[in-house]
DNA sequence: TATATTTGCAACCGAATGGTTTCTTAATTA
DNA sequence: TAATTAAGAAACCATTCGGTTGCAAATATA
């Protein structure tokens, strides 16, 4: 079962709990309360965010808390940065456009 | 049928052929010849792409070309970077930490 | 006009997905 | 010690997904 970040975050509920726990450790009972599913379900959740490395467990005692690994949300953000660069550009285009417009304008 | 753009990207076929079409628009015979399946395979991968505004289409003929609405992918950029400010802060308190054990070692 | 090419669409298939219920294990607590 | 609580694991289920084959429509070409 081989996982993958992109598909970790593909799923709404996935994305819903890496914002809940983006700022304090939580366990798998305090997350499934924000959620209209059982807590089953967010343990799946869990795991599967756990196995492609977004998030660790910390144990203490029964309780586990989860917390989010944000180093590996940049990977993410790296393929992302990709693009950046090109609607960067098109935006530097249109730029240019409305320049020589303003520039065509103040000639006449 | 609703699309998200966090489901199309989580297909790695989707995404080669996001990266494919990225600067240059390009046909679905012209796309699927860089897979190894079928072009209906790849037919319904652009459909998904489509459907949630990622490519859009240009009808030529009988030819459709296809490319990347680079604008969309501003939307993931979006979401990342609510979290980009938490690795930097982050690594703003290692950079204070790393700061703290040099001052240390330096009034020894 | 007849044939070939480009494309999308529908039907089908096996595998994966997200969810549930039930059960077990381990740690608290009365 | 007995009961309670937190959590994961397993079995199951309906739905979705990614792929295939086969077909129809529209355009281009002989």
């Amino acid at each position: 079962m081989r996982r993958d970040i992109f598909q970790a975050i593909a799923d709404p509920t996935r994305r819903a709990i890496i914002a809940l726990i983006a700022f304090q450790a939580m366990t798998p009972n305090a997350i499934a309360e924000n959620f209209h599913t059982t807590r089953q379900a967010i343990s799946k959740h869990l795991r599967i965010l756990t196995e492609c490395e977004l998030v660790t467990q910390e144990y203490q005692g029964r309780e586990i808390y989860y917390s989010l690994q944000v180093e590996k949300m940049k990977e993410i953000d790296t393929w992302i940065s990709q693009y950046r660069t090109l609607w960067q550009k098109r935006f530097n285009q249109l730029d240019k456009v409305l320049l020589t417009m303003k520039n065509q304008k103040n000639e006449k």
